[in-house]
DNA sequence: ATTTATGCAAATCGTTTGCAAACCT
DNA sequence: AGGTTTGCAAACGATTTGCATAAAT
């Protein structure tokens, strides 16, 4: 994997945006967490970030291709590394009772098949596909760790 | 398809609710419709109807199995009536440009596929799956009626 | 020196809620 | 007469924005 902080220079250049120190903060809390945060969690971890700016740099971030935004109805979005970032085709689950998203992967295959048969329903519509998404709705295995927020 | 009215009056008292002439005529603008609305599309439709009361309902309703909401983000939900009503099984395409939600069906054998993958996914990570929703996002086939919201 | 980013506080906007009046599929 | 629903207006909460200050990967 090429190094974070480079890879991010290039692509904030390419869109004509600075690497500050804030947005340079933000990726690294998105890569040692590992999994989808909000915009909560990423401020209780980094205290020093103001919540307007975290969410205009994710905004930047965002734009460049660095960072995929996750919305999952009323509650906060969640934001993760991109995938030209990581390099990992997934999706999400969702749970319903602790609102936590996690990444899954399918079998290639399946991912294959299902590539396929979207841009064939496409076509027959004219829709001009970009991408999906699919999301596993339901409930975190341990119930120990599923607490509800608030 | 059973009477809509009928079934709405029997799912609504297996949750102790009313079928009041407002939900009743939600439900009507919903079947006449086809496709998913949002609030003030369906406030544009019935002027009669209070806002604060379509909130409520659609909430009801949705409560009862008969209508499902689609939540994109940050803009207005949408909702339809729900499967168990139309007897549909679908997914949607999100047009990027305009908003609009519209519903896509998959070959029954992808649709198969992925959903027994889904479950072998869920199965490894012990997630408990109640269900998946699949979104196709890109941009409308035709510009002439692809115009953004505002 | 100039442009861009930041941080605070105020504004926005979809949605929810309190409450008194109306309804009674 | 009793419980539910309605409609208005106010409140909520996630996100965005205005503006003066501080950086400047």
């Amino acid at each position: 994997m090429t190094d974070l902080h480079d890879l991010a220079l290039l692509k904030l250049r390419l869109d004509g945006q600075r690497l500050t120190t804030g947005r340079q903060l933000i990726l690294r809390t998105l890569e040692e967490a590992g999994e989808p945060l909000t915009i909560p969690m990423i401020l209780s971890r980094q205290p020093r970030l103001a919540q307007s700016s975290v969410y205009r740099n994710l905004a930047v971030l965002e734009h460049a291709g660095l960072v995929s935004k996750i919305e999952m109805g009323d509650e906060h979005a969640h934001y993760e590394l991109g995938e030209e970032v990581t390099h990992h085709h997934h999706h999400h689950t969702v749970c319903r009772n602790c609102g936590k998203v996690r990444d899954v992967t399918l079998p290639d295959a399946v991912e294959k098949a299902l590539d396929r048969a979207l841009a064939q329903v496409a076509a027959e519509t004219g829709f001009v596909l970009q991408h999906h998404r699919l999301d596993l709705v339901g409930t975190c295995a341990d119930s120990a760790t599923c607490i509800p927020p608030g």
